[in-house]
DNA sequence: ACTCTTCAGGTTGTCAGACATGTTGAGGCA
DNA sequence: TGCCTCAACATGTCTGACAACCTGAAGAGT
């Protein structure tokens, strides 16, 4: 099943985002009283209990607040967790770019300031990503993939950057499901770059940041240059 | 009424909190498969629906997903709106190390690619930082301090770039006007790094990268250098 | 031994109905 | 004019029923 499993999209999904819509176009400003529910209800051509659960995930979402006998109040136009939408469509190119510039650097920091645990942490990471590539699930693998570079950030031990990296993550996923699956990286080998991320982590472990940081810039070269050979 | 009308806490909003405090304090890591509704139930001692709505709460806070059948599974440890939280207590070195990594590798990328328009931005806001300085505001300078680096990175054309920044802003901005306040950095001459700023910015409409990165890593050394030195 | 099919049990999704609780605004009275 | 009452409307909670989906075990066939 290479394309993935097609199932129906539930109606409080298709719900929430139809009254996610509503208060993005602006339809529903700031301030604004939702419809009640029944009235949504009957709009939407779906029970209340469905409107209710689709106005609670908007309010998880920070969108919107209740209040009982009052009604539902528009509260913020949009979502805090907005941004990734827009770059949910970010290119590789991109997304790479920004590895570059973040994570080689931050593997010299990690390199400097790695604890006992952090190195504990990377080696089970190092042993999750091999234990996904044993499967054949390419989702799988980059979330191991992905948590280990989240493992090798943390051990730079800055909250900042910590925090930083982790909104990043979202995006590096997508974009890494994407090109494990537009290069066939895993075709020939399912564990792809298991050498690199082995010294990778060897080097973090020594406490060589410059050797770390050239080990991850090779290989994310490698993968850019790939990226951008032409089509063959 | 100053202090807010008393309301009930809804049972919905209650559960929501327990859950997500399951999540939160690590007991239910990412990838996780929460207990079914009925269990959730009995165990919060709530109906099903209000289990549902609060699952639903979680689901729009981007910390859990829901499959038919299959279960409810934890998708991310924190909400993307929790780590501005975290990064309100920030240290300014951590803010300013995350600035050594990614702006000065940013200011060789806008040097290699600004625009024309790019330029014309970055003159305007030296303009507006200039005419920030004459006032005596530090929170109106620190404002227009952090749109010339917006301005900056953005002259990179990295969208992911761009959506990350904005994302370090919040933090950045408080950084500085705490930095500031700390250092009085204002005290001597109102207009603080005019000078750095103005070369920074002939450096990038030069398309000079490297010249660019060594002067803000300059001003940001020189900076953190002060922010290290013993008190006196 | 391996593969495919079937089925039972458990899970989420949806709806309807009933009742509780809270809010708001209109009307009436002092 | 201010206060009280009440009706209408709104959200909060629970229950029950059924639909649709998932998972794993068991059985049958090759």
């Amino acid at each position: 099943m290479p394309l993935g499993a097609l199932r129906p999209t539930p109606l409080v999904e298709q719900a929430t985002r139809r009254l996610h819509e509503q208060i993005t176009s602006g339809e529903w400003p700031v301030g604004t009283r939702l419809p009640g529910e029944t009235t949504l209800a009957a709009t939407l051509g779906v029970g209340r209990s469905t409107v209710r659960e689709a106005l609670r995930a908007l309010a998880g979402a920070g969108l919107v607040r209740s209040r009982q006998g009052a009604g539902v109040f528009v509260i913020a136009a949009e979502s805090p967790q907005d941004w990734p939408d827009t770059l949910r469509r970010a290119a590789v190119g991109d997304v790479y770019e920004v590895r570059m510039l973040m994570e080689v650097q931050a593997v010299g920091l990690a390199a400097q300031r790695r604890t006992d645990a952090d190195v504990a942490a990377l080696c089970t990471a190092l042993a999750d990503r091999r234990a996904a590539a044993v499967g054949g699930d390419d989702v799988a693998f980059v979330d191991a993939d992905v948590a280990l570079h989240v493992a090798v950030v943390a051990a730079a031990h800055n909250p900042v950057l910590d925090g930083l990296f982790a909104e990043f993550v979202p995006v590096l996923r997508r974009g890494l499901v994407e090109l494990v699956d537009l290069l066939g990286l895993r075709a020939a080998d399912p564990n792809h770059g298991d050498a690199a991320h082995a010294a990778l982590i060897d080097a973090v472990a020594a406490g060589d940041g410059k050797r770390a940081g050239d080990i991850l810039r090779a290989e994310l070269d490698e993968t850019l240059a790939r990226l951008r050979a032409p089509t063959g």
